[in-house]
DNA sequence: CTGTTAGCGCTTTCAG
DNA sequence: CTGAAAGCGCTAACAG
């Protein structure tokens, strides 16, 4: 019953017009040197029969996959699928499919994801290391056959490894510059655990904020968690017992902001007037809260398209090795009502 | 320079432990009927060698991919990660890994999407449709080589193809019969164009409310838009020049119902006392919204999975047709204050 | 329990 | 410009 029709094949449409293999391989890519009159006739009788041509076979002979792996910490937040959505865009265009892994935070997961990619060989690699990630040992074996691995937002220095992201240090700078402009003396940051490089920077860019602005800085000032909303009520909470209340609030993501700004507003506190809270990310949250949260905007969907972008440069220019850089984006900082206390 | 150093095959393998090449592949598998301790030998000696299966000559070999489709219209909003994340984790854990498209609610793309998975012979495809897909002939290929495909969310009948969704009837009358209990005698519907179930359920369960409450259905009554924020502030816009102005508004999604709330209230309109508003999805910003927003609550994760495991089902039974059949998902009318106008 | 053999469908020299 | 032939790495009969 329902066979399965055969597959049908070069040799099949080879047959057909009375040509090898060879030729309708080659007809069917933009082959240089050969006849655009038979061309033509493969690819309409291609069309014709129905003809599909079987990834695995060419991949097998080619050792190419046209196969785009992406490792990311978690799927489900805005920032992330935006990225996923940019790059999706700009592989599709360049012929390239994707397919995706996520990590869940753990280095576990991440390393199971690489050798899923490996074995499926895809033909470069954009990764988003998870936050307990401290060596990149899983991916030495991409690098070892100069699979190119590019690293973005939670980035991974390595001579070989190009890296994009954002300028972490420079926008928890201004976002605690910005806090102390307003009056604050006395500034928190939220943040996640710190060995990762985006964590670690924005913190000393608010360390860096408070020195240069006579502030000092005690360590209860600072706060680590994983930044949910569930540790944004979390926070809120130690924050109202904290026998000296800070003014200001850095927190390192809005998901986490937001959380905490519901949670310190049902407790009788007024932001910004009592306690000015700033976030990090601009998702959309941060247009609905009341009032609406400063925070640094940086676009997702650029990140994940210049990501591609590089990736595709590599992998069509066929470098041996992988030229070394960073690539900083644009961020900014928006200033809503949350953290305007004066004016 | 830099030698991509030769691949290890089952062969090099086979040789170190002087086996053949068969016994290999059967060792690294749990084939029957091998010994425990040349299994053991193969595993050994693979890690050591540091051997990576070629999924391409398996694949073209034994004529399966162990890769699954994911083809949705826009990959960035929380519903939709958080679908994928589900489906990701299910998948998976199955031995799978994912490949993901997305349409952009445009049928060239879902249908240029399709034909890179069907060239790269997923072992199945999990489809939630574009705005304007009204035939899905570029399926046809999948369906008539047994390949499982199965829709959901934004569903298509076919005998061949499994559906997994809500109940969207049931949850438009639901929120419809909530806002007339609340006193609403006026109560719009915003949606999305028509042709496509999910909207016409929600859009045929309000009518059924509206009659079902005695309250008479007008055109004017209905708006189709795209469903975003920039649509929620139009309709807000639309709503305020309105002759008769509503005093219910049900919102097919959350991110338009916010947005027009945003819009209203700037107006001075004043929610629910004026206009109840209602969404759908239970996005992270109905609780963020003031008043928070009266919405329908299902779990994109789970229908990630769901959708996933049934898929799974199928291939792991190797079903030569699929079974027909529609998953009816749980969703919950969360009440809050948006829409409480009594109380 | 293990080995032999024969391809899967395609690309790629090397010859014409 | 086209063809012949070889083989990518693996698995699935079929034997033993």
């Amino acid at each position: 019953m329902n066979q399965p029709d055969k597959e049908i094949t070069i040799y099949d449409i080879a047959k057909k017009l009375n040509l090898s293999a060879a030729t309708v391989s080659r007809g069917l890519k933009d082959h240089p040197g050969i006849n655009i009159n038979t061309k033509k006739r493969i690819l309409e009788a291609a069309a014709e029969m129905g003809y599909s041509s079987n990834s695995f076979a060419s991949n097998l002979r080619s050792k190419r996959s046209n196969i785009i792996g992406v490792i990311v910490p978690r799927l489900n937040s805005i920032f992330m699928s935006d990225v996923i959505a940019g790059m999706e865009q700009v592989v599709n265009d360049a012929g390239y499919t994707l397919i995706i892994g996520q990590s869940l935070e753990s280095v576990q997961k991440e390393a199971k994801n690489a050798r899923a990619m490996f074995s499926n060989r895809v033909d470069g690699l954009l990764v988003s290391l998870s936050y307990d990630t401290t060596s990149i040992a899983h991916l030495e074996p991409f690098i070892k056959r100069n699979i190119p691995v590019i690293f973005f937002d939670r980035v991974f220095e390595h001579k070989q490894c190009p890296n994009i992201h954002i300028d972490n240090f420079k926008a928890g700078y201004e976002i605690t510059q910005h806090l102390a402009q307003q009056g604050c003396k006395r500034i928190m940051h939220v943040s996640a655990p710190h060995q990762k490089h985006v964590y670690a920077d924005r913190l000393n860019g608010y360390k860096a904020a408070l020195a240069d602005n006579g502030l000092a800085f005690t360590d209860e000032l600072l706060l680590a968690n994983d930044l949910s909303a569930k540790a944004g009520v979390e926070t809120a909470h130690h924050i109202v017992n904290m026998a000296e209340r800070p003014d200001g609030v850095f927190v390192s993501n809005d998901a986490c902001a937001v959380a905490c700004m519901q949670t310190l507003k049902k407790a009788g506190i007024k932001i910004p007037e009592d306690i000015a809270v700033a976030g990090f990310n601009n998702d959309p949250i941060a247009c609905v809260i009341e009032p609406n949260l400063t925070t640094i905007d940086y676009k997702g969907y650029e990140m994940g398209e210049v990501a591609a972008r590089v990736l595709i440069g590599h992998l069509v220019n066929n470098y041996d090795l992988l030229l070394t850089h960073s690539l900083i984006l644009r961020h900014e900082l928006v200033v809503r009502d949350s953290t305007r206390k004066i004016n």
